[in-house]
DNA sequence: CAATTGATGTAATAACATTACATTCACATT
DNA sequence: AATGTGAATGTAATGTTATTACATCAATTG
């Protein structure tokens, strides 16, 4: 997926994320995407289900706010697992992979016969430029 | 904290949950206790603050719902990180603690200056049951 | 040119959570 | 017993996040 092929309102939404330096929530992102016609939630959500579905976006379950994925070729989508730091001061989002944490879950879940689908790890806190 | 301490608001929402076979909203826990004069959110909501603080209950963020910790004396609470399993089929839900999880975690954080709060990890699926 | 499929526009509503303010209760001090 | 204090409660209103329903438009294709 690139960034070519997204519709007008996908590149819209995905534009305002990745020039955002912070979480946004879908109603900040209608806000500010009110001057290119954006009348109503449903445009925001829709783009970004397609984007999440793209891997170009990532939500924030633990703050119902949306980033622009900040790696998006190396195949971020594809790996299972992405986690977050999260400042609860300035909104600074780390993102990252760890495949020892990933293995520990995996076989949490197989020891359990449980079928994972998504998950969330996020770790709020407070940055170093903020501490 | 025991569950004796608790005030009658706090005792009830508490009960509610500790009896749900899966995790609730504040809204569907305001509705089971309309009978017990239960009117508004913000009862609810006020209940589950001081339960949260409590380490009774937890607040699943990747569903808007909340469940009775599942084993609150053993100082759930008192560490830093616990994980839970969510059957998106028929909501079991089962919580775990893993040292090495959270040591890679701390580790990681550690190395880049971050402070950590709260920590969420949250892994959506079908549980061996319901597969 | 249908027919299909995906995307969009718009309104209404549902679901989740907080603010504000008045009142009451528990309990310690006088 | 009266008073003062802080925690908890009752209630209404509002704010925030997300979805349902339905009509329309655009691109693709047989
Ligand atoms: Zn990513
Ligand atoms: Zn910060
Ligand atoms: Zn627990
Ligand atoms: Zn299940």
């Amino acid at each position: 997926m690139t960034t070519q092929s997204l519709t007008r309102n996908q590149g819209l939404v995905f534009d305002v994320l990745s020039h955002a330096g912070s979480p946004l929530s879908a109603y900040s992102i209608l806000d500010k995407l009110r001057d290119d016609g954006f009348r109503a939630p449903l445009q925001v959500y829709r783009a970004l289900d397609k984007l999440l579905e793209f891997g170009l976006v990532h939500r924030l379950e633990s703050i119902n706010a949306f980033v622009a994925c900040a790696h998006p070729d190396e195949g971020c989508h594809a790996h299972g697992l992405t986690a977050f730091t999260i400042c609860e001061t300035c909104g600074q989002v780390t993102e990252f992979h760890d495949h020892m944490i990933e293995d520990r879950l995996k076989g949490f879940a197989k020891d359990r016969n449980f079928k994972t689908g998504k998950t969330t790890i996020e770790i709020r806190g407070t940055c170093a430029g903020c501490a």
